[in-house]
DNA sequence: GTGCTTGCAAACCCTTTGCACAGCC
DNA sequence: GGCTGTGCAAAGGGTTTGCAAGCAC
């Protein structure tokens, strides 16, 4: 490792500068997309929104609020739950994110026993049952990557119940 | 109406006993099948429980607690939502009824841009994206029962992450 | 300067828990 | 009789809201 330091001191610098010169275009870069973001959608482009915004794009996965605000936290110390809440559904409404799962917050349970999925208005949340065959779409694989060894498939439709597509027009 | 009464009163006893006669078997049925079911999971057979279960097994769609609770205190006027709650869990535990949504009670986005679904552990309640072609999902269609208008398909695999599967084993 | 954003604290909703009493087995 | 289930009230978690001060445009 100390030879690196004390052998090769024009590599060192090469890949010093490179790595900051990248780094660099990647923020400039990142920053500039969000500038542009928040143009096209009308909101203000303040410090918590623009880190908030990198550190979600840099998590794996799908992290709660909670997760992502210790995050923001170590890069703005004094920013608060609330603004992280807020600003989550700010880029939700905006459509920059996009909310996992359509269904109510409280818990709702199947009393129909016969193999069906679910259509989720968009507009209104009401959801309807939708049978296997109706739905014609029948993935069936027994083997997935990572080893995921598969019991059953859910299915939501999102979209518009007839409902909201009279209202819309 | 009246003259039905006064009139039939052969056809209207016939009616009348027919109709009750087929509500207690339809109320013997589903008291006996509710006993073998608790039997079956080594519940304790109550008032509540089965009323809870009747209610809920001629409820459409999926309900809240909330709903379940105001419909069961019409016939249990003393029940409180807290046994209401317990209960739900129970029959869910137990394999009587089944969660709609294996999700996370707390809000998540999706930061993936391409199209994705999810594979659920549900053991552990890990979410993995799997890709499209990874899925091997059918065709798609745009028309679905009752006019639903199709935006996009979400689908859940449930199933067993490999972590989980070595531990079960 | 105006209006949107922030941080704080309190309120809010949904759900769970602890406990004494009642009811099933 | 022992053990499970109930009802009540209080606590808990996650999320939203109201408001004064701060910042972007």
């Amino acid at each position: 490792m100390r030879a690196a330091f004390c052998g090769q001191p024009n590599l060192l610098d090469n890949n010093f500068y490179r790595s900051l010169w990248s780094r660099l275009i990647f923020v400039q870069q990142t920053s500039s997309n969000f500038r542009k973001l928040c143009a096209e959608h009308g909101l203000a482009v303040t410090h918590q929104r623009q880190v908030l915004y990198e550190v979600m794009q840099g998590m794996e996965g799908h992290p709660s609020p909670e997760e992502v605000f210790a995050r923001v936290k170590k890069k703005v110390p004094a920013i608060s739950l609330a603004t992280v809440y807020k600003n989550i559904h700010l880029f939700v409404e905006s459509g920059i994110f996009r909310k996992m799962s359509m269904h109510h917050g409280s818990v709702r349970v199947e009393m129909n026993d016969e193999e069906h999925h679910h259509m989720v208005c968009s507009r209104c949340k009401a959801i309807a049952d939708i049978g296997e065959k109706e739905l014609g779409l029948a993935p069936r694989r027994r083997k997935l990557p990572d080893g995921f060894l598969v019991e059953r498939y859910a299915v939501d439709v999102i979209g518009l119940c007839a409902k909201c597509q009279q209202q819309a027009s």
